[in-house]
DNA sequence: TTGAAAGCGCTAACAT
DNA sequence: ATGTTAGCGCTTTCAA
């Protein structure tokens, strides 16, 4: 049944159906009536694979997520999804595993005519296989970007977010701190990293490199990194982590050896996922305005749909330091 | 660029063009390598929107999960998409946030043609309006699925996951024992409390009412379920709950009123997802093969699409008690 | 083995 | 205000 069904049922022409369809103006109320009747009767839907192959558009978005299980990235797809759906674009998220080729695999929907944008929450390419592909298709990129590269962003202040996060360590009473989690590329740790290194000359603390852990952003990348501070024989009396993942992991491996969290030593993480707040015990962390961040990436996103030569944006969303018990003053 | 200029290029009708891009046989080994330098020359990757659209497939399915960002459900979706790329099928994952309505929006995309298929992991609509979307669209349950509907499903053995868990309890010394999530409809929340009943019957054990809380599945539910029993005038010695995140809210509160898990009271989980791995203490709780499942359930459902006829299936899969440190003998 | 042509369902330019 | 018609890019039937 299709819209050739309607227009014999209603009396009409295919287009005059087509007009009702999308709400045109030019169509008098007594033919809308009659369509929007045998519309009802037939209980039609229009087919939009016929409409997307004439209009050249899919009205679907891809958001690339390392993981679909880090509540982290969900909170941004709800983002997305609420001004996607106001806009009649459906979302798809896929997975990565933060996996290159993968990622590669996933830029055919381009070259297929299967979406109309995408957005990145942790690239994988490079930053000229991203400028490229920026050229010629509507792409944004949301939490995590890649420096240097010209393409629109949405993120928060990642040198201001961890300066807040080591003065307060200090302010606490802890000068022996350290950091897993950095060095994986993105601008994040970079500036994660970076503001570790000024706050800590800033107050006038030594720079000790066995206190800068290198790792992924997972659970098992906590223990492992907690293990080698532990090792050290003057071991930190503070870790600031790369993501909640990771500070439950250390927190994890410090009960383990009997070490208390929030009295022997304290812990920071990084997005405040629900991970943090019902951690035993609660995490301090750094809050990400995450379901902001996806709606402002998809507002983006629409705008470089509707025109590619748009110029792009580099918006920095506000962040906070969230305390909780395993933090505490030395 | 599309067919047409590759035919151009390679002297050839967009009939052939087409034949090679679909391995069809019956082309000269010639024509082919002209066909195929054409498309290497152009860069020329189809538009699968005319295909789609000519073949009244849209080679898209859909994944209905009640939340993106439990680890549960994302270990499913991998085994979908597994199966999936397989078939050349793209899965679109969306969140119902467990409302009925969002989840009757996407049945839109079934009478939009947008989608070949759908896996519902928790569906919210009556058994009634399951069925009849069932014998118009290829749609397969998987994990949770709606009692009495001769719908296929994919799913565990609830009832002996619980006998498993409640016998496990007694056999280590428990006899107060309460459990935590019961009630929503679904067959899996239906068997578990069966299991919870026989095996205290089994075990000569009188049932308490005041030991069977209703909740949903989330953290919070954990924490106000805990809260109930703990108020009670004999709180139980045992607390089973249906999934880890009631868990986790349950030991934090048992933790924050100084209760100590594992040694003062036992908690089990449900579905071992990472945070049963990680928390603190480690939390005993059921396995599912939740990434089989998905597989299985893609599979079922590609055979659906390819003949809606095809006969229901009904797939038990095994799961497993694992032990951890939120159980202890009394 | 290859090509011509119809047509999937829709929108939009043009004509009336 | 409404209808006619071309055509989006592709596959597939039929004919050669």
């Amino acid at each position: 049944m299709n819209i050739q069904d309607v227009a014999r049922e209603a009396g009409v022409s295919v287009a005059t159906v087509s007009r009702v369809i999308n709400h045109n103006e030019k169509v008098s109320t007594n033919t809308k009536n009659k369509v929007l009747k045998a519309i009802d009767k037939l209980q039609y839907t229009p087919n939009l694979l016929g409409r997307n192959l004439r209009k050249k558009r899919t009205y679907k978005v891809l958001v690339l997520v390392p993981t679909l299980s880090n509540e982290f990235y969900s909170e941004i797809v709800r983002g997305v999804e609420d001004v996607a759906n106001e806009e009649n674009y459906y979302v798809m998220v896929c997975s990565t595993h933060s996996n290159k080729e993968k990622e590669k695999a996933y830029l055919n929907m381009f070259y297929n005519h299967l979406i109309d944008g995408i957005i990145f929450t942790a690239p994988e390419m490079s930053g000229d296989a991203m400028i490229d592909i920026a050229n010629n298709y509507p792409v944004i990129q949301c939490s995590e970007y890649i420096k240097n590269t010209d393409v629109s962003w949405v993120s928060i202040d990642n040198h201001q977010a961890s300066i807040d996060a080591i003065q307060y360590l200090i302010d606490i009473g802890h000068r022996e701190i350290a950091i897993i989690g950095s060095e994986n590329g993105f601008v994040s740790s970079i500036k994660r990293k970076q503001g570790y290194l000024d706050t800590l000359k800033q107050n006038n603390i030594q720079i000790n490199n066995d206190y800068i852990i290198q790792s992924d952003y997972e659970f098992q990348d906590g223990i492992d990194g907690c293990k080698k501070l532990l090792n050290l024989s003057k071991p930190p009396t503070a870790i600031f982590c790369g993501s909640d993942a990771i500070a439950v992991g250390v927190i994890r491996q410090l009960t383990k050896q009997g070490i208390v969290v929030g009295k022997d030593i304290s812990v920071i993480g990084f997005d405040d996922t629900h991970l943090a707040a019902y951690y035993n015990p609660p995490i301090t962390t750094v809050s990400q305005p995450r379901y902001d961040m996806g709606k402002v990436a998809m507002e983006l996103l629409l705008r470089k749909i509707n025109n590619i030569n748009c110029k792009n944006e580099y918006i920095t969303l506000d962040h906070k330091l969230t305390i909780r018990e395993s933090t505490l003053a030395k």
